[in-house]
DNA sequence: CGTGTAAGGAATTCTGACACG
DNA sequence: CGTGTAAGGAATTCTGACACG
């Protein structure tokens, strides 16, 4: 489901994750949602699994700016698969 | 997905029904979000699925009662199909 | 760098009621 | 019966900043 339904608060019990790590991640570029007239955030399913990664890469020992760089990567690799 | 995601706001646009409406089918029993801690309600893609159902039938003239008698019929056919 | 927090405001949603019919 | 609306309040989310390190 890539369609964007969710707030952030739901996006926050489905990750276990804190607002304010969801919206630094997008302040860092790596998530995209998109924005009520009234200027809230809504997430897609894709976004949770993102944010998700972005997560785990991260507990793993990745800064913002790396999983930047791996996204590009991956946007240019998928050719080679 | 059942998952209960979607605030009140999302399924008006999903649905282009007004809350009103949406919240009316809720205390007739035919429709039924889940709540926050706060109260708000949040339903599911299922549930949109649900509410346009609803409201294709009463177009074709069928009030609430009768579409909660049809549900109950659902509910105890599909073993025939 | 990544995250917590208090601050103040704005958008969103809630309920119960009155209205029409 | 099904829906619109104004009313008042409460829950949710927003931004920018300070803090720690």
């Amino acid at each position: 489901m890539e369609s964007k339904v969710m707030s952030i608060g739901v996006v926050c019990e489905l990750t276990g994750l804190t607002e304010r790590q969801i919206r630094y991640y997008e302040e860092r570029k790596l998530v995209f949602p998109e924005r009520t007239k009234g200027g809230n955030r809504r997430y897609s399913f894709e976004d949770v699994e993102s944010i998700q990664e972005i997560h785990r890469k991260m507990q793993e020992g990745f800064n913002t700016f790396e999983l930047k760089e791996l996204k590009k990567k991956q946007r240019c690799t998928p050719i080679f698969r």
